[in-house]
DNA sequence: CTAAAATGTATGCAGTGTCAACATTATTAA
DNA sequence: TTAATAATGTTGACACTGCATACATTTTAG
C-alpha cells in the first residue's frame, strides 16, 4: 500500500546518490536506477534534480560536509599536535572517500557557483582549515594566515593526489633502486615535519 | 574514392580524442562520435581500443608527455630560479589543459597498472621532477630527495587543484574582509618562498 | 472550496558502449 | 605465386542512458 506521493523522495535519491558515487565513482551513477531504487518512475527524480550535475553537486555538498566534520576542531587552543592530527584525518578522508573526494575536486561539478550549497560548504570546510590554523598560531596578519592555510592545503590535496597514484612514485628511480617503499609510509612520516618546515 | 582501410585510424582517434577530452572533458567523448570524425563506422575504433578507458589511457599519455616536456630541463646545473620556473610550468599546465589534467590525475583511468604505456609515461615525468630537483641540490641521500621530490609534487599538484575551484578560497574569510584578491596572483608571488622552505 | 503548486507517471527521442557476425585487405608461409 | 591467416573495416542489434513533453494525482494556500 504505497501512495502516490513519496515524501521524501529527495533525501532518499541523495543518499543513495551517494552510495553509489563513492562505492562505483560517479561515472557509474544513472538517474534511472536511482529512480528503480527508490521504486519511483524513472523521470520522478527531475522534480528534485534539474539535471545529473545537480545529483553530482548534492553528493559533492555531503562530502564536504563530512570532510569538514573530519577535519575541523572546535578549540581555540590547538597544539601543533592537534593540528597534525587534522591534517591526516584530511588525507585519511582523501583516501578513504577516493571516488567521493574525485567528485568534490574534479571536473564533475564544472561551475560550483552554479550551486550555491556548494559553494557555501566547501568554503566552510577551507574556512575550518584557517580557523584550526590561526588557533595554534601566533599569526595574527591575515594575509599571512591566508597564504600559510592555501599551502598547507595545496600540499594536503596534493599528497590525497598522490597517495591514490602510487603506481607513479613507486615505479620511481627511488623505488627502483630501494626496492617499493610504500608512498604511504613515507608521507606519513615525513608530514609533520613538512607541515612545521611550511608553517614557521 | 577512399580504401578500405584507413591506414592510419589510431593515431587519428588519439588525435581528436585528446581534442575533445581537454575542449569539452573527457565525459562528452563518445567514441561514436570519434568514429564519424574519421569517416569511419562506429565500431572501427574497437579494432584499436579495447575499451572507452583505453581511450583515456590513451589521451592521459599524450598529457604527461606534453607535462614532461613543460617541465623537465635537460642540465645538470639548475639553479633555484630555474627550478622554481620548472615549477611555475607545471602549475601552468595544469591550468591551461585543465582537463586533460584531471584526465591523468582523477579516476576516469581507474588502474593504471592496466595501461602499461601509461605507467612508464607517468614514471618518466615524476622521474624529471627527481632530477631536476637533484641537479641543483647539493642533496645526494636518494631517501631525502625522493621524500622532497614527493612533497614539491605535492605542493604543484595540490595549487592546481586549488587554484581551478577558486570560487572555494575565493569566498572565504580573508577575502570577504579584504576583497577576492586573485588566489591565482597570491600563489604566483608566494610560490617561491614556500618552495625554498620546502626545500631547505 | 477551489485554484495553483508540487510531485508523481507514461511515452518517446536521440544518443551511448559494446557485442557478434560478416567483408575486405594486408601479410606471411608454403 | 598462391593460399592461409591476421588485421582492419562494416552492419546490425541490445540494453542502457539523459532528458523533454504531456498528463495524473495530491497537497497546500487563498
Amino acid at each position: 500500500m504505497k501512495s502516490y506521493h513519496h515524501g521524501n523522495l529527495k533525501e532518499e535519491l541523495t543518499k543513495y546518490a551517494c552510495t553509489i558515487c563513492e562505492r562505483d565513482g560517479y561515472t557509474k551513477l544513472s538517474i534511472r536506477s536511482l529512480a528503480k531504487e527508490s521504486n519511483v518512475s524513472q523521470t520522478a527524480p527531475y522534480r528534485h534534480f534539474k539535471t545529473k550535475e545537480e545529483v553530482y553537486a548534492a553528493v559533492a555538498v555531503e562530502g564536504f560536509n563530512k570532510l569538514y566534520k573530519a577535519v575541523f576542531v572546535e578549540s581555540d587552543k590547538l597544539t601543533l599536535k592537534d593540528f597534525i592530527q587534522s591534517c591526516k584525518n584530511y588525507i585519511d578522508f582523501g583516501l578513504q572517500n577516493a571516488n567521493t573526494y574525485d567528485l568534490m575536486f574534479g571536473t564533475a561539478v564544472g561551475d560550483f557557483s552554479e550551486h550555491p550549497e556548494l559553494v557555501d560548504t566547501a568554503n566552510k570546510t577551507f574556512e575550518s582549515l584557517v580557523l584550526n590554523l590561526s588557533s595554534f598560531l601566533k599569526e595574527k596578519d591575515e594575509d599571512i594566515l591566508a597564504g600559510k592555510s592555501i599551502t598547507v592545503w595545496a600540499l594536503l590535496h596534493g599528497m590525497v593526489g598522490i597517495l591514490r597514484k602510487q603506481s607513479i612514485t613507486d615505479g620511481d628511480v627511488y623505488a627502483k633502486e630501494f626496492g617499493p617503499m610504500s608512498t604511504t609510509r613515507r608521507i606519513s612520516s615525513d608530514l609533520p615535519a613538512y607541515l612545521e618546515r611550511v608553517l614557521t
